[in-house]
DNA sequence: TAATAAAATAGGAATAATTCCTAATATTTT
DNA sequence: AAAATATTAGGAATTATTCCTATTTTATTA
């Protein structure tokens, strides 16, 4: 913990890290003050920025105008609903995946963002 | 033509088909002031919602903060440069066009965003 | 064509996400 | 413990985008 020293970096990456919903600035900043009432939007931002930049956490989609953020930097792919904005990872089959790494590396791409776009179960009724 | 009757709609989509750049709306409004000088930026946002809407343009991306608009409906790729923003179509492998689609087929997703990170030239220096 | 109805616009105000600023506080180093 | 450094709260500023309304343009009808 020795470069997270901070304890408002400390409740924003705990607080990213304990969620599967690739929450947007304004909900980590709600999560972050059941742990530590006075903290300010404007940490929460920065910490954000100052983790992304770190490489410890990655914006992961624009919604509606709105960043939202995901702790898991590995490669994955997302699934978003285009009805109400949710965000969720998903699996996809091998050959895709070999076939995304392939043409990263064949082309040499930094990086590479699938994103699916599909309704979720409540927004299909 | 009977559905694009406003000359500011026909500016609008004219300017983002005569480019390959994936203009900003505030871009898009600038083109749109040499061959219209008195149309006003919201103007420009509401075509261009009104054009996505009916599906004859799409959004993009979303680069630092911006959207960013494309004419060309068709399924396709891009690479988008972290260092200025610019954003390019690409070619990707048949192999890998045809796992994207079997993926969203077999899954049911609606629609395919896919977006590849380098520097452009100009930045790699 | 002239009159009427409907759609679109300019211009600017309002909104909302994000960034920036500064005096105060917490943390680290000496 | 004192000095130096980093971080913060709180709110102001910024900026992309949306919204509002009186006016104008376009389409429809007679």
């Amino acid at each position: 913990m020795a470069t997270n020293y901070s304890s408002r970096r400390q409740a924003v990456l705990q607080v990213l890290q304990s969620t599967k919903s690739h929450p947007s600035a304004e909900s980590i900043f709600e999560q972050c003050r059941l742990l530590i009432p006075n903290i300010s939007l404007g940490t929460v931002y920065r910490n954000l920025a100052l983790l992304e930049e770190r490489g410890e956490i990655i914006k992961v989609a624009n919604v509606a105008g709105v960043d939202r953020y995901d702790a898991t930097v590995t490669p994955h792919v997302h699934r978003i609903c285009p009805c109400c904005g949710r965000v969720d990872d998903v699996e996809v089959s091998d050959n895709l995946r070999d076939a995304l790494y392939k043409e990263a590396d064949d082309k040499g791409y930094q990086s590479i963002q699938l994103t699916f776009y599909a309704k979720c179960k409540e927004c299909e009724e």
